[in-house]
RNA sequence: GCCGCUUUAGCUCAGUCGGUAGAGCACAUCAUUCGUAAUGAUGGGGUCAGGUGUUCGAAUCACCUAAGCGGCACCA
């Protein structure tokens, strides 16, 4: 037996390397800048430390800050772990529990000994992480027995770690990290040879906030700090940017100053739209009207308050009661004056959804196999207690319209079903400017239904998405185990905005659950009743999301059909008045929504205006336009004005102000 | 619901040690008629989120309540 190793490199050379040797020796050998450069190692392909000592012949590929992927995600969790390392020399007594990078960082969680962490707490954090980085002290792994490590952990107070010890696999290798001599943490790994291989300048502390222990709201609610962590100052910069750039189109933001709605306490989690806002959603409705009467759906409107005993029925009360807006039906006391006496067997509800709904208008005479695909919709107002701190904006909302539907059908009707609907969905994203992925969450550990019943139901929306041609990568098809609802799998539309973020709205589900629990049923061609299928699906989610969306998706700047002011005729001078109204009152009969600012102001103030509104187009028109019949055109985000006749005007504007669905072309 | 922070004029915010509140924008009035991102002057406007307490005295300190913000949990 040799006493050497050969190891292997990604250029296809070899080494022969003495027995027991690591990657950061293979470093070295090929030559000192490399040693420095290099973070940690694949042996075989599998990502290891630097002084992972081979166990015989193997691959290496070393990787270093150009493998930016693997680099980012090692120096967030060395971030993360000199965190922990600052918050237990700075506050002793503080456990440390777990801390994980993140998409953009890491964080760490931590049970603090006499009070939670404060935005006050994070600069003398931050410090004692530079000084922990300046030290540069080697992490270094050590393979540990695992009563010892629980038996060490208690020792130390840290009960949380010591509770994590004892429930990890039974059989998993347990491995600490120390950083220099005097800290050490249980981790995979990982890690990188030292902290001095971390940029004190590429990161910073953001917030902090509670975090229940391992995720559940039953367990003690820990202390986090978050921080954004990068490879080098230039990327954490450029982080910092985006992050100011996205909000500066936050619609709550924008929703105040383009006077699109408010929220207030009064009415909290429920939006007073404002005339400019209503518009968009008005336009938004009269969309999906033409889109769903397309795909031969017929629209309804059902009761906003129902008795109890329906929601009994469909399940709702046992789970939802206490986010239901539940409605005493009060009779008045026999005394004058006395309180109002309620029986809680009539109480009413709210609706917080349209289902139960819907069946009770499928359930309306009887209903014959010929009948189906029945399709009926509605802009449902619904209304649910949300938890307090799930409100955000427009997004979580106490009161919200979907545009709901429901598709009851028989079981060989289901994959050309779906198949349109995912070809309807597909259409309407693309006029909103959204790309899309589609997924697939299958069914959860908590269900309901045999799993003969699973497979089929899951091969249906499988099968669907392939017919219509959208279970390609392209359309970001998906499969998420364990995402389903209890009583069906789930397609799901994630939307990707302008700035990359994603947002789940669309959905649709094959229910075979409720038409059990609320019986519908239908005469088939053998004279026999059989249940349907019901088909749950919305393209926006609700009006309310979706407008959030789009408000953040075009940073305000609406496209004209959906513009709340296409246009604004501004007078220079009020000789040009007379013009002006003439102008408006040509636009306003092309179907234009048009305004007029004759104001007693300059022009520079009023294109400002205008332009901060984020009005589409300006129609300047001063003595020369009047004189001409003219009219100045300035689009926002267009840097020269032009000119041209009014005829000409209104048609460009009427060719922009048609929504996509309605064009020649569409 | 849980943790932290916040709440002062229509909006964005300042307000020191506890001593009776200030700016810019907006609004109103007047002047200005102006060619593509802020014309000037003058003026009005606040029970300092609400409540209770401490104090001779509270925007300021304490407690309670509500709402907002950032997360966590939840999202039929």
């Amino acid at each position: 037996m040799s006493d050497m190793i050969t190891i292997s490199l990604p250029d296809g050379s070899a080494r022969e390397m003495p027995v027991g040797s690591t990657p950061a020796d293979v470093a070295a050998a090929i030559g000192p800048g490399l040693a420095k450069a290099a973070l940690a190692a694949r042996i075989d392909g599998e990502l290891v430390d630097l002084t992972q000592p081979f166990t015989g012949n193997a691959a290496l590929a070393l990787i270093t800050s150009r493998d930016e992927a693997e680099a980012l995600d090692l120096a967030r969790h060395d971030f993360a772990h000199v965190l922990a390392e600052a918050v237990q020399a700075l506050f002793p007594g503080t456990q440390i529990t777990f801390g994980p990078s993140t998409d953009d960082g890491f964080y760490y969680d931590f049970a603090p000994k006499d009070r939670p962490f404060t935005d006050e707490d994070l600069p003398a954090i931050e410090a004692e992480m530079r000084k922990i980085i300046a030290a540069d002290k080697p992490l270094r792994r050590e393979v540990i027995d695992r009563d010892v490590l629980i038996a060490q952990w208690r020792a130390a107070g840290e009960s949380f770690k010591a509770e994590w010890a004892a429930e990890l696999p039974a059989g998993e290798e347990l491995s600490v990290y120390h950083s220099g001599n005097d800290w050490y943490d249980m981790c995979r790994g990982p890690h990188l040879p030292s902290t001095g291989k971390l940029d004190p300048a590429a990161f910073k502390l953001t917030r902090v906030s509670g975090a229940y222990w391992r995720g559940d709201q039953k367990n003690a609610m820990l202390s986090r700090v978050y921080g954004t962590g990068w490879l080098n100052k230039k990327q954490l910069d450029a982080h910092l940017t985006r992050l100011e750039e996205a909000a500066k189109r936050d619609h709550r933001k924008l929703g105040g100053e383009m006077d699109l709605f408010h929220l207030q306490a009064e009415a909290h989690g429920s939006v007073f739209w404002h005339p400019k806002g209503y518009a968009i959603y008005r336009a938004l409705e009269d969309y999906m009207r033409r889109a769903v009467q397309a795909a031969d759906c017929k629209e309804v409107k059902t009761p906003q308050i129902m008795d109890a005993r329906q929601w009994e029925q469909s399940g709702h009360w046992g789970k939802y009661r206490e986010a239901m807006f539940v409605i005493p039906d009060e009779v008045p006391n026999t005394e004058d004056d006395g309180p109002l006496v309620s029986n809680e067997a009539d109480w009413m509800a709210l609706k917080p959804m349209n289902c139960p709904a819907h069946i009770l208008i499928f359930k309306q005479g009887i209903k014959s196999y010929r009948d189906l695909p029945l399709r009926i919709v509605e802009n449902g107002c619904c209304h649910r207690n949300e938890p307090h701190g799930a409100l955000h904006g427009l997004m979580r909302v106490r009161q919200f319209t979907q545009d709901d539907g429901h598709i009851f059908c028989r079981e060989d009707q289901i994959v050309g079903e779906v198949r349109a609907f995912c070809e309807l969905a597909d259409r309407v994203y693309k006029h909103f400017g959204f790309t899309y992925a589609i997924k697939l969450a299958l069914r959860p550990e908590n269900r309901i239904g045999s799993d003969d019943l699973w497979d089929v139901a899951e091969a249906e929306l499988r099968d669907a998405v392939a017919a219509a041609g959208l279970n390609t990568p392209e359309f970001g098809w998906e499969e998420l185990p364990g995402e389903g609802a209890f009583y069906a799998p789930k397609l799901e539309w994630h939307l990707t905005d302008a700035i990359g973020r994603t947002w789940q709205v669309g959905t649709i589900q094959s229910d075979r659950m409720l038409p059990e629990r609320l019986d519908a049923s239908y005469i088939g061609e053998d004279g026999g009743r059989h249940r349907p299928v019901m088909l749950h699906r919305a393209i926006f989610g609700s009006y309310e999301r979706f407008i959030g969306i789009l408000i953040e998706h075009y940073a305000g700047k609406l496209p004209v059909w959906l513009a709340p002011v296409q246009a604004v005729v501004a007078t220079i001078v009020s000789d040009a008045d007379g013009y002006a109204r003439e102008v408006e009152a040509a636009l306003l009969a092309a179907g234009i929504r048009v305004e007029s600012d004759l104001r007693n102001e300059k022009i520079n103030y009023k294109v400002r205006e205008h332009s901060l509104q984020k009005v589409p187009h300006l129609l300047v028109v001063g003595k020369r336009e009047a004189e001409e019949g003219t009219v100045a055109l300035r689009t926002l985000g267009v840097e020269h004005q032009k000119v041209m006749t009014l005829a000409e005007a209104i048609a460009l504007l009427k060719v922009e102000a048609t929504p996509p669905d309605l064009r020649p072309d569409a």
